[in-house]
RNA sequence: GGUCUGGUAGUUCAGUUGGUUAGAAUACAUGCCUGUCACGCAUGGGGUCGCGGGUUCGAGUCCCGUCCAGACCGCCA
């Protein structure tokens, strides 16, 4: 039907007779002459009417046409008299000889350019408009880009692409799982998987010797700006590996993704544990494209009598850089954010070393001048800065400076945004305690290995073991997590028993996978990848509903085709399922 | 389950202390326009102010309830 796209003709394809399909974007009528904005997935190509060299017929028809039609249009490819370096087709224009209307369309509701009128529900709504327009096709193209170079990678270091099922069954563990019921098997239901986890330990006991699959996975949670209950993962397994196998090989892959698909070079990542994350970070995936980094003053503040450095475990600061020009109202502000956002602080104190050697503070009378001077010196600190200090217990004075340095980095403009700074978290507890219920859980999964020297602590202070397992973050956003599996039933079977299971309820829920491991497992570990955030992430955004075709909205729906929806009595009852109205 | 923000023309929004016939831009329609590309100019049509109730002489505006959307907390092994 066409000889070209809208997005390829050029000075070079002068006076080439061409046919071109596409949408109208827009007329623009100037009664001697009309121009037609012409598009496709792969661009805009400008059409020309002009009364001299065009039939009156075709005249006729071109006031039928409205934006979003379809056309097909022939004619010859023109140098414009004004150019346009806006486009790739700027410098050409195709003069129409004929032209045929292949469907008419209802004017859209918004309006089909990259820069449109169109709010969020609108647009969802009416997603297959969206998708025309430049910055969502961009986003699936990129989308498409990353699966094949993914695809192409596996293949290449020899990774087979095996399908996992997504009937299977419900474990309570975890997430709440989508849960389908079964016509054939009365009053029994499959679930969903939030992830291929079993399967693909499953396959690698199967002697398969790596794995990767890029896979939905299904988790029925609250949703985010960054979490849909459907999301993609890439997820991969491999045998005879230990922790530093695993890193090697997927470091390479991201290294790998980012060159092929973004022409970026990345640095080896560096590693960071768990604790040392939290302690200079306040974070399990700190953002390190700005430093900011925690310091500790209690060599410095404690033992003066001072009540509330005394009273609090950790005396804590950041250090914010040419900071003393922050207004008195501009640190109130702050300080009120910390007070009334979700982290609820109690509030800080900050110490201004203005230029001019001064020294301004919210705890002068608690702290002289000799002092402030120390507590600049621990943070390496100079005259101009301005210094946040939090005190407090256990974790939490550190997740709200973890929170108020990434808050005033958005605040400041610190973050380089065209950065890319990846690195690894490792070294996670295996267990964590909730504080409420006092009920331990694991932390990633209870697959996960527990370090070989830890093992002997399991029976005694499981709190102490920590885990074989690595997560990878790029500007404090977790792309990846994953963890050296256990290979040895006796070990698997104890980490079910800690984790609070019966010996029945194990077995029930997983006696197929300790079967597995009793044949023979080999030594296995892997990891998955968030494909939509990396996706998001590789095109600088934060939010993935853009990057996937037909996303769910913040209440789980599809607001296009009306998803969830209720179903006949028929079905119902076909699944001997009824819906209790209370 | 919770906190916050929003819902007014097809669309994106403004709307003062509660006060006449609810505005702008854009989109749409008609006409004009000899190089437009966010074209320009003129004219025109277009409103259940999310829904329900209340206060008031009078409600887009105040109060209560409810629905929808977005951001976040809880949740997400």
């Amino acid at each position: 039907m066409r000889t070209h796209n809208c997005g390829e003709l050029n000075i070079n394809n002068l006076n080439e007779t061409v046919t071109l399909c596409g949408w109208v974007q827009k007329v623009r009528n100037k009664g001697f002459m009309i121009w037609l904005d012409l598009r496709d997935q792969h661009g805009i190509t400008q059409i020309l009417f002009d009364h001299e060299r065009t039939s009156k017929k075709i005249f006729d028809k071109l006031n039928t046409i409205n934006r979003e039609y379809v056309l097909q249009i022939n004619g010859i490819v023109i140098e414009r008299i004004s150019k346009n370096n806006q486009i790739n087709t700027g410098e050409i224009e195709i003069l129409a000889q004929k032209i045929n209307i292949l469907n008419s369309s209802l004017t859209p509701p918004f309006t089909v350019e990259n820069k449109t009128d169109g709010g969020e529900e609108l647009r969802m709504k009416y997603r297959f408009l969206d998708i025309r327009r430049e910055e969502i096709s961009k986003n699936i193209q990129l989308r498409s880009k990353i699966n094949f170079e993914i695809r192409k990678f596996f293949n290449k270091n020899g990774f087979l692409d095996i399908e996992t099922p997504y009937l299977i069954k419900s474990t309570p563990e975890g997430a709440r799982d989508f849960i389908v019921p079964s016509r054939i098997n009365k009053g029994e239901f499959y679930a969903l998987p939030q992830s291929p986890q079993t399967f693909k330990q499953l396959l690698v006991i199967g002697g398969i010797d790596k794995y990767f699959q890029i896979v939905k996975c299904f988790r029925d949670e609250d949703l985010r700006s960054d979490r849909q209950p459907e999301f993609t993962q890439i997820d991969c397994e491999m045998s005879f590996v230990d922790q530093k196998d695993v890193m090697n090989i997927f470091e390479g892959f991201i290294k790998e993704l980012f060159f092929r698909v973004k022409n970026i070079k990345l640095n080896d990542f560096p590693i960071l544990s768990y604790e040392d994350a939290m302690k200079k970070y306040g974070s399990d995936k700190p953002d390190i494209r700005f430093d900011m980094q925690i310091h500790n003053l209690n060599g410095v503040l404690k033992n003066n009598k001072i009540e509330i450095f005394e009273n609090n475990d950790s005396n804590l600061c950041i250090c914010i850089k040419e900071g003393a020009k922050l207004s008195r109202n501009q640190i109130d502000d702050l300080n009120n954010w910390v007070k009334n956002s979700e982290i609820k602080g109690k509030g800080f104190m900050w110490i201004k070393y203005n230029h001019d050697g001064t020294i301004k503070s919210s705890i002068s009378k608690l702290i002289d001048n000799l002092k402030a001077n120390e507590i600049l010196k621990v943070c390496k600190g100079n005259f101009g800065d301005l210094i946040i200090l939090v005190s407090g217990n256990n974790k939490t004075p550190f997740i709200q400076l973890g929170s108020l340095r990434i808050e005033i980095a958005k605040r400041l403009d610190l973050i380089k945004t065209k950065e890319f700074c990846p690195l690894w978290i490792n070294d996670f507890p295996l267990f964590e305690l909730d504080e409420n219920t006092k009920k331990i859980s694991s932390m990633h999964h209870p697959f996960t290995s527990p370090k070989v020297e830890d093992i002997e602590l399991l029976d005694s202070t499981p709190e102490n073991v920590y885990a074989n397992s690595y997560d990878l973050v790029i500007n404090g956003v977790e792309i990846g997590g994953g963890s050296i599996r256990i290979h040895d039933s006796k070990i698997q079977k104890k980490i079910f028993e800690i984790l609070g299971f019966s010996k029945k309820d194990y077995l029930n829920q997983f006696g197929f996978l300790i079967e597995a491991l009793e044949y023979g497992a080999p030594p296995h570990g892997g990891i998955a990848f968030g494909l939509d955030r990396l996706v998001a992430l590789m095109a600088n955004k934060q939010a993935i509903r853009d990057f996937i075709a037909f996303p769910k909205n913040n209440s789980g729906k599809d607001i296009m085709i009306e998803s969830p929806n209720k179903i006949s009595d028929d079905q119902l009852n076909e699944l001997n399922l009824s819906i209790n109205n209370e």
